[in-house]
DNA sequence: TAGATTGTTAATCGATTAACAATC
DNA sequence: TAGATTGTTAATCGATTAACAATC
């Protein structure tokens, strides 16, 4: 239960998440450092040393107990806060996020879409209106939301992303190619980079 | 001109290159370790430190040339090799990335696209053809793609990242949500794990 | 009890920051 | 020459690995 996790803690929990709750979908129920080390490619002792940030819920002898696991490491994500997230930029992208991502099982409750395109605004995706992005700051007032989804054109980002923080916007999933400017307000942002993701592959590739 | 470039440096090669990009392109003949450490969020003695990896391409008392540091930062992150790629999985996330991203700016040529429906077989998306999955093997053998992108369905994506490196691609980029295993092989991964990463956007939000 | 496995402390490793001589 | 800024060395910081007493 420290207040300071380790980014590096925090960028394996999604992975130690996703195993133990598939652990748990097929009836094991317990497993030990060393077992889930050698599924996920960690080493037993940063396994107990990551898991030792939230007080340890093991049992010696034992290893841990999966549905307990599952449980806190769900707790220590967030994933039943409820965080409620408005998506703006119906395009191809934001189209695909809707019909194919699960927003809910990563802990998103999606409320609105949002664009501007005439033949899109007023019609529903995937169950959500898509509004018209002029009517941002009537329905973040009035909703709050927590998130912000940013799958719109890069050319528009940085402006909204200014207007969804000023508009109390506490983290932005930016998947615009920019590095987006959020002052000091403690806004998070999460950068899903594909053109940084694919020129790494290409530079880790051995020539041909 | 090193061979072991610690991963931290890597990471950040893309945001050199994006950068310095757009000072060329905006006429900025030259730029110093401050200035690009203060746009980047980095510290100088960080930007020097990384480029030193390659040999340094600055000059005191000057900074360093933008042209000449594009070029190198281009030669290093491998943008001109010309890898050639194939698209696996023409759905919602495919057809988004064939229609929006531009794959050739960040050193992937796409080649071919793969599926498995026949509504979608035999047409072409953004000038690429859609070839059936099962010509898979014939096709690799003759035009030896180096880079796979992974769109597919997460149910099929272990069996078909098993059957490219079996064919000899060197890299994987992985927008499924699962951990693929490619053995010892070499077979450089990249993953785009969304969920993974809206998680750890939720785990960093402040509870509202 | 004996075997297994944790949580934690200490040691190692890698990455970042600071400092400064070299030099343009 | 004087000012600026690099490349590099040393110091600090954080993350990973190893070791082991505690204990189920």
């Amino acid at each position: 239960m420290t207040n300071k996790i380790p980014s590096a803690v925090i960028r394996r929990l999604p992975r130690y998440y996703r195993f133990v709750e598939a652990l748990c979908s097929r009836g094991v129920t317990r497993v030990s450092s060393r077992e889930l080390a050698a599924e996920l490619g960690f080493t037993a002792s940063q396994v107990r040393q990551d898991f030792s940030c939230f007080g340890g819920f093991g049992q010696q002898g034992y290893g841990y107990n999966t549905e307990s696991l599952r449980s806190n490491l769900s707790a220590i994500l967030k994933l039943q806060n409820g965080y409620r997230g408005v998506l703006i930029g119906v395009g191809n992208l934001g189209l695909a996020l809707l019909h194919n991502f699960d927003f809910a099982k990563s802990g998103l409750r999606l409320i609105a879409t949002f664009d501007v395109l005439p033949e899109k605004v007023g019609t529903s995706v995937s169950g959500l209106p898509v509004l018209h992005s002029d009517t941002l700051e009537d329905f973040c007032r009035e909703h709050k939301p927590d998130i912000a989804v940013l799958t719109c054109p890069s050319a528009v980002a940085q402006t909204l992303a200014q207007r969804l923080v000023d508009l109390g916007v506490a983290g932005l999933w930016n998947f615009t190619n920019i590095d987006l400017a959020v002052g000091e307000g403690g806004t998070v942002v999460e950068n899903v980079h594909f053109s940084d993701s694919l020129m790494t592959l290409c530079c880790r590739v051995p020539r041909e």
